[in-house]
DNA sequence: CTGAATTTTCAAAATATTCTGAAACATTTT
DNA sequence: AAAATGTTTCAGAATATTTTGAAAATTCAG
């Protein structure tokens, strides 16, 4: 396989990939644009690679930037505006993880509260209702903690040691 | 708030929750009326407590069986057929990240091996073509083996030993 | 300032996903 | 074996999401 055909081949599978994820598609072929380009990129010339509209190139970048995956640059002398990514993998796993903590878990976990302060276990069938929330709520904090101690871990502390508590 | 708006709401709330998990909004729906019900309930009680077709509840019944969220029952005297859903939410959880694991991670770490054996280390260009697909890789892989730790460990005896390794 | 270059917005179009409902199929009862 | 009851399928309709592209807004050099 030629470097060119294996390259656009991650970028074509990356956005299929992260439409699994809940991701736009669009979003992250641009992301993984990026992630192989060692200069930076201005909204044009991934107009073209991607043979997308500027609308659409506009839009994923911002959306990119909020995500913390990538950064605009102001090249000397250039009045366009360029993009590079963050190329630490795992910084951009731990971003990609915040986020999805936040999209994923933290409401579960406010709901399940707004519930529970709203039922009193004032007779059985409350009291039923109330295990599920409790038990829901007790997974959404497991996950949430579980989450956010690997996302503020050190990666190489973090994979040593959480791989000997799983042995 | 009444027990029935509690339960309503439940319902609601966790069908929205799903979708931004990529999980089809009415089956959630289904399940968390099922995780609600004592009883087991068959495909016209659950048409009518959603106001939705019997074919959208045919489809994602089926595809709640195929997660192994729901089991079907067969009552003593009744043609209907029964459902139940698993009402372990441990095991639920369990349940739910295996299956993502399986749609989100392996088929990473499936595309980048591939890209891995095709191109061969034999040029500057593509040493850092392969650094990136390599930490991705990696990446992968921890996440990988740490959600199948997770899923099978016993959760009392992870939540209590993760979170040591946490603090 | 002015106006050319660039970025942003957003309504409409294209695409993708989900849902309906009626027909086909299957099973059980009489 | 045919009627009754229940389940599954799937083409088309309804919804939701994404993308386009042209107009508006912004930026900046002269």
């Amino acid at each position: 396989m030629e470097l060119q055909e294996a390259k656009d081949k991650f970028v074509h599978t990356w956005g299929t990939l992260a439409t699994q994820w809940g991701i736009n598609r669009t979003m992250s072929q641009i992301h993984a644009l990026l992630l192989l380009s060692e200069k930076a990129l201005n909204a044009d010339q991934i107009m073209e690679q991607l043979t997308i509209s500027r609308g659409n190139v506009n839009m994923n970048l911002r959306e990119l930037m909020s995500w913390g995956l990538i950064n605009k640059q102001l090249l000397q002398g250039e009045r366009k505006e360029y993009f590079t990514a963050e190329k630490d993998i795992w910084k951009v796993a731990r971003l990609i993880a915040k986020r999805r903590q936040r999209r994923e878990i933290e409401p579960v976990i406010e709901v399940m509260d707004e519930i529970k302060a709203a039922i009193k276990p004032d007779s059985v069938e409350n009291k039923e209702f109330l295990k599920v929330i409790n038990d829901i709520s007790k997974v959404g904090g497991f996950a949430d903690t579980a989450m956010t101690a690997i996302i503020k871990a050190d990666e190489n502390w973090l994979a040593s040691n959480l791989l000997k508590v799983f042995k």
